[in-house]
DNA sequence: TTTATTAGTGTTAATTTTACACTAAGCAAA
DNA sequence: TTTGCTTAGTGTAAAATTAACACTAATAAA
C-alpha cells in the first residue's frame, strides 16, 4: 500500500542554524529550465512537503527535517498556520505545481493550508553537501528571492523565534552541547539583533543555576581559551522563575 | 451555487470575556437523546465549524463569531494547528459526527485538522439568552467536561493569552473602551491569575502614556466613582520600547 | 620573544521595584 | 441630615536591579 499525500495540507519548516556568528536559514534550490536552457524559475524555498494520511503536522514536520538533514530529535516549533485562498497563485508557483504533477506525479489541491514550523539547529552539526537536495545555508540578514508565500512565512519565524527566545531558553538549541559564554552572547544578539555588556551579561549567567561550567576549556584557539558550559534543562525547570513583566 | 465546507479542515474559536471580575469562556451545549429521552451525550463544546472553500482560517474564524455573537471586528488570533489523528475518535464523538451527519448532511472527514483561535470580547456586551444556539460563559476556573480535544484546545488557548498579554496591550480588548484602573487591574490578574499591589500598578499605568485618563467619572456606583480612561493603540504604537529581557 | 586575539573581571551611580495604610467621595439606610 | 458602607486614590523609604565603563590574562602563530 502505497502512502498517500493528503492533497490540501502542507508542511513548512524554516530551519535555523547558527555558526557562531550570524543566524542562517536553510533554503532549498528551485530551478526549471526551457528547451534551450534558460531558467524559468530560479529561486529558493523553505523546506517542506505535504502531510501523508495518517500523520500529524508534527510528524509530518520531523520527517521532512530527517530528510532534509538526516537527523532525528530537532527542537521544533509549530508557529502558525498559512490559508491565504492566493498561497500558491502565482505565475512562477502554478509552472512549478504543473511541473511537479507531471515529473512526480505529486497533486497539489488548488487550496492548499500549510502549517509551518521553526527548527533550530547547530550549523556545525549539519554542513549541507551535494548529497543534500540542494539546500544551503543563508544568513537571515540576506535572504535571496523566495517561492511561494514562503517569504512572509520565513519573517513570521523569526519574529515567533524571538518571541519565544524572549521566555524559554531555547537558545541553547542552536549551540553544540558544550559551549562558551561568548558564543550563547553571540547566538542571543544574533537573534534579536542586538549588542549586549560583556561584563553584565555574565554577571546574569552567573546567577543562573542551570547554566553549569565545566572543568573544561576550549582547545586550539589561537588565544585565551574560554571555559566551556553545558544547559541543563532540568535544572531549569526545577528553579524556573515565572515573573510576570507586564507590557506597560 | 451551494457553499461547500472543506470535510478535512476545521476552526474552533475560544472566546474569552471579561465580566469585571473574573474571565470567562463561551461554551456550546451539545446534547443528544435516545428514544426514550434519556441522555447519550450531554457536554460542552467550543464554537467551532468547518472551512468553506475559497476561505481563509481567519475569515472562518470570523463568520463563527459573527454567527455566534453577532458581532463583526472582534479580536482574534490564531495560536495553534491540532491535527493529531485521534481528535474525533471517543465513541461520544463519533456518535455526535454521525448524528450530525444523518440530520444536517454535514460531512466530515476521519482525520480533521482544526486550526484553533482565541477572541477576547468584554462579556457585557454579549450577553447570551435563548436565541444564541445554547451558548453560556462558564469561569475559566470551573470549565465543564468538553468533547472532543477541546479541553486540551482551551489549555493551550489559555496559555497562549497569557504569553502574548505579556508582550502586547491586548487587555484592553477584554474591557469597555471607557474603563477605570480597578477593572484594568482586575483583568490582569484575571488573566495571569495573580494579585498585583494598586499602588504599584497605579504608578506604572502613570507612566504609561497610551492610557489616557478622561475629564468622566464613573455613574451610579455607591462608593466614590472612579476616574474613566481610554486606550490608545495608536500611542501605543508610537511610544512603546521593545525591552528586552531574557528568560535567564 | 613578540604579536595578535579573545577571555575574564569590579565598582559606582541611576533606576526600578517592593512593601505598606490612610483619607476622599459618593450612595444608601436610618 | 447624619451615619455607615464601599471603593477610589495617594507617598515614602529601603532593597534590588540595571547600566556604563577599561584593563589584565592566556594561548597560538609568526
Amino acid at each position: 500500500m502505497k502512502t498517500q499525500v493528503i492533497p490540501n495540507l502542507s508542511v513548512d519548516c524554516v530551519i535555523f542554524g547558527f555558526d557562531g556568528l550570524e543566524l542562517n536559514v536553510l533554503l532549498k534550490e528551485r530551478t526549471l529550465k526551457d528547451d534551450k536552457g534558460n531558467f524559468i524559475i530560479n529561486d529558493h524555498t523553505l523546506t517542506g512537503h505535504h502531510v501523508l494520511k495518517g500523520e500529524t503536522a508534527e510528524q509530518a514536520a520531523q520527517r521532512i527535517l530527517k530528510d532534509v538533514t538526516g537527523f532525528d530529535n530537532i527542537f521544533l516549533n509549530q508557529f502558525h498556520t498559512f490559508s491565504e485562498t492566493d498561497r500558491l497563485s502565482s505565475p512562477k508557483d502554478q509552472i512549478w505545481i504543473k511541473y511537479l504533477k507531471q515529473n512526480t506525479g505529486l497533486n497539489i489541491a488548488d487550496h492548499v493550508i500549510s502549517i509551518a514550523f521553526y527548527a533550530l539547529v547547530d550549523t556545525k552539526k549539519f554542513r549541507p553537501d551535494q548529497q543534500h537536495q540542494n539546500v544551503a545555508w543563508y544568513p537571515v540578514k540576506n535572504i535571496p528571492e523566495l517561492g511561494f508565500d514562503h517569504k512572509r512565512i520565513m519573517e513570521k519565524a523569526l519574529e515567533s523565534l524571538r518571541y519565544h527566545a524572549k521566555h524559554e531558553p531555547i537558545v541553547f538549541e542552536l549551540l553544540p552541547e558544550k559551549f562558551t559564554l561568548t558564543e550563547l552572547q553571540n547566538a542571543i544578539e544574533a537573534i534579536f539583533d542586538i549588542k549586549l555588556d560583556k561584563r553584565n551579561f555574565r554577571r546574569k549567567i552567573q546567577q543562573v543555576k542551570y547554566i553549569i561550567p565545566l572543568d573544561e576549556k576550549q582547545h586550539g584557539v589561537a588565544h585565551k581559551p574560554a571555559n566551556l558550559f553545558i544547559f541543563s534543562w532540568d535544572v531549569y525547570e526545577r528553579t524556573k522563575k515565572e515573573k510576570l513583566i507586564l507590557p506597560f
